[in-house]
DNA sequence: GTCCATGCAAATGATTTGCAGTATC
DNA sequence: GATACTGCAAATCATTTGCATGGAC
């Protein structure tokens, strides 16, 4: 994916801040890491090769006001580092994201689109009044790699 | 809900661990309170009163002991802090838990129960090989009186 | 030139850990 | 009585913040 440099510009400049070298190369790396989903210290990582004088501090700021400008997308696995993933930028609907699959095994973690959650929703606001904006689902279990080699393995044990 | 001490200790028992006041007390305010998704602190401000001589070091470390006997459920809400609350105890099936509606505007977390969300764990299995043992699921989005009261407001505003 | 943004280092705050004393079995 | 558990205080570690300097407009 590639930053379109010029309407970025342009967004930060509608909230009265201004472009940078740091917010754009953020912007960069997140947009050509999609479904990556980078910590702030990993998107630091790969940005210092480029930059040796850029902060961490800095990336840390910069991802906020990513989300706050809806750019971005935060995702927490529980392991004590929030990550962040560029958003879906052509925004089909009204930001609707955050699908993830994580493998208890490998600890991969992939993304689906799956519309299905919208039959959930009415019925959330059907039974409970309770009218959805945005969900975060995350399903655990096991990567197609790993269930795979689970049943080999037990095939194996079985001769 | 009501913590059996007898089947509580013999759990413990059964991993070569003991049953202390500090543990039960623990859990006793987590099956006191389900439904209220405390923090680590908050347990402990809870149990304080009636044990002052209890240190915040050990609910950390009970509540991580809880988790691992899957008598508790862990939730983040992001905002800082793990939450924690009692688990389904009857256990009907595999452990399917953490259904939240969180309300955007006054911070309200409710739990609801649905199992709407087999169809998309079927289909997920059959699309993307991903078998699924768990999921984790937040709606975010308006309670009904949240929802109401902007109704109200709205009409207001026209008049 | 005016502000906003950055880098650095220090601060914060939830959670963890080491250790000596204490309780459970 | 052995061993696991606790309380306390110190340590950890991701993230935030204060402040003087630097850069965008």
């Amino acid at each position: 994916m590639k930053v379109d440099r010029e309407s970025f510009k342009k967004l930060l400049k509608e909230k009265g801040l201004k472009m940078t070298r740091q917010r754009l190369v953020v912007l960069e790396v997140l947009a050509e890491n999609p479904e990556q989903h980078l910590t702030a210290e990993e998107i630091y990582d790969r940005i210092k090769a480029a930059n040796p004088d850029i902060g961490l501090a800095t990336v840390y700021r910069t991802v906020q006001l990513l989300l706050e400008l809806e750019l971005i997308d935060r995702i927490n696995l529980d392991d004590g580092f929030v990550r962040y993933e560029i958003g879906d930028m052509g925004g089909k609907h009204h930001h609707h994201r955050h699908h993830h699959l994580i493998c208890l095994k490998c600890g991969k973690v992939s993304a689906f689109q799956e519309d299905m959650l919208e039959a959930l929703e009415s019925g959330v606001k059907e039974a409970l009044g309770f009218q959805v904006t945005d969900h975060e689902v995350k399903l655990y279990g096991y990567c197609r790699d790993c269930s795979e080699k689970e049943k080999k393995q037990n095939q194996e044990e079985k001769i």
